[in-house]
DNA sequence: TTGAAAGCGCTAACAG
DNA sequence: CTGTTAGCGCTTTCAA
């Protein structure tokens, strides 16, 4: 194996007769040139197949043309989708995306805040589902989140989740549904998700019915969560109508209540939340809330290039949510 | 808002009276010094709110610490798997991850091959299914391939698709089934998939049955994926058991099957391939073969190191299948 | 146990 | 139109 060392400007500019600092125009398109020295330095660059070291400039503009997405896992039909959406955007736009799996681990988050200060990545886009991570409150470097209050000063882009919890109990009010029964993931009120909720709630008072909440950890085993299900059946065996947090949750209820003997809908309707494209393929019968995941992608995108841009008076968006009929409810 | 300038080395040097080396020792943990002269530096670095320039030192080091996952898009649940075991693994050794979804463009492809020359990352792990990226036969810098043959000296991890399309096969015949087709993606002899398809022809000989495959590109939409699984059930009224490619096509193909009365498992049987968590939950149903995500995740993650590390005799690896028993077959 | 100085590879004033 | 020079922030010989 031929040793190679590494090819440099100054190693193209003295092959081309010439100074690093033209070399480096040329690279760049920047400044007059005549069209010889051009050819010239390409000549050179491709005779020496020549590469430009990217770490050199990034340590130079203080830019890396980075950023990272803090999820808590990418394993998810509603992340995944999410992340693969502002990947396109970004990529598009000269950004590279590092994913940064968080896995609710406080410990890993803050991981990622520090590259952010550490001026490793230009951005963070943060969907994470811990809380009190102080640091935040503080930079103000450029921070979005999805879905999720972080900070006072920090843009949050969500979905209208009382909207949401609205239409997702109504349906099943429509349906005749008289026992409903939520699911949520333990709210802590840092999330707008908990929107859902009040919405459950308020629609419920206004029946006269009582609201009843079971809630299931993001980042428990499905055996487990099917344990609290179960449990739910168990406990509430007169309930007709359930209103899930997310489509994998009402994919497991629904699966739960056969053991029941619960079939769906005849005696027992079920909406989802969520809408991804990964579950509206394995599971089309859903009948579920569709978040406007590109929409979110791309507001989510817009507002984090507003922050690195230097702007200040970057304002929280909320977007639409929409019923996605089918056979669970 | 007040103006904040970058600290630095020198800034923090300064301020605990020492030199620029002696505050670079302290943060490294190099060298000898005096308990005094380190608590010191650590005063300072405390008062000035110090962080290191990462960039700077990747400079020097000519070393980032980052790797490319390319695969065709994260927004599958076989790839957000093995993603998501990929970067847990590399994120404990201390790599970040950059997300690259080719989305099956070899331009994307090669921009993220591009990084890797640049030396922007310090290695790549390919799952594209792009081929004739003259590139990759060139380079001598850390690449694996995960179930692609992408160069000769590059390694592979795969699973025994050969095998898994045995079990697959021999289990439909088991069921009775008479009449088999197989659907796979376009076979590019680069890929180890094409073993999976041998081996379904080479078990349909043996019982004097004529192979039938439909090929199914990756990357077109689920409507389109439909409308070729129609025209199947159309030429082939007589199917009565399919080996799909991969479970989501499975779930296709159930759901088509239903729409020409073929109902699963009565007069259908279908066996999906890669039993990923995702689909596990939302698709229990499904019998497939499961492709050993985690361990092909640490495989890669292993050899990857390896090559980065300089090893130069990295061999390529087959993991073993798993039959997942359920109610479609 | 500590410091001075050179340099990782590139860019951008500024001057010609 | 092109070159000189001074850094970006850090690490590491080498010398003290």
């Amino acid at each position: 194996m031929v040793e190679k060392k590494t090819i440099k400007l100054d190693d193209v500019a003295e092959l081309a007769g010439v100074s690093k600092t033209t070399v480096s125009r040329v690279l760049n398109n920047r400044g007059y040139l005549s069209d010889k020295t051009i050819k010239k330095v390409h000549d050179a660059m491709d005779k020496l197949n020549y590469r430009p070291n990217v770490i050199a400039r990034q340590l130079f503009k203080q830019k890396t043309n980075l950023v990272a997405l803090v999820f808590p896992t990418v394993d998810n039909p509603f992340f995944a989708e999410l992340e693969a959406e502002l990947e396109k955007r970004f990529d598009q736009l000269g950004y590279r995306v590092l994913m940064g799996n968080s896995q609710d681990n406080p410990a890993k988050e803050q991981d990622y805040l520090k590259l952010l200060l550490n001026h490793q990545v230009d951005g963070l886009i943060v969907g994470s589902h811990n809380q009190g991570i102080s640091e935040y409150q503080k930079t103000t470097r450029p921070i979005v989140s999805i879905e999720r209050f972080v900070g006072k000063q920090i843009p949050v882009v969500s979905s209208d989740n009382y909207q949401g919890g609205l239409l997702a109990v109504q349906r099943l009010l429509n349906d005749g549904c008289k026992h409903i029964i939520h699911t949520n993931y333990p709210i802590n009120l840092v999330s707008p998700n908990e929107l859902r909720q009040q919405a459950y709630e308020d629609l419920m008072n206004k029946h006269h019915r009582k609201p009843i909440t079971y809630s299931v950890s993001f980042d428990v085993s499905d055996k487990e969560k099917e344990r609290v299900f179960r449990k739910m059946f168990r406990e509430h065996p007169e309930v007709d109508g359930i209103f899930a947090d997310n489509d994998t949750n009402a994919s497991l209820i629904i699966r739960v209540g056969k053991e029941f003997d619960r079939h769906v809908p005849d005696d027992l309707k079920v909406v989802g939340y969520d809408g991804a494209n990964i579950t509206r393929t394995l599971s089309p019968e859903l009948t579920t809330i569709q978040q406007p995941i590109p929409e979110m992608a791309t507001k989510a995108v817009e507002l984090l290039l507003q922050l690195i841009e230097g702007k200040t008076n970057v304002k929280s968006v909320t977007l639409p949510v929409k019923m996605i009929n089918s056979t669970t409810a």
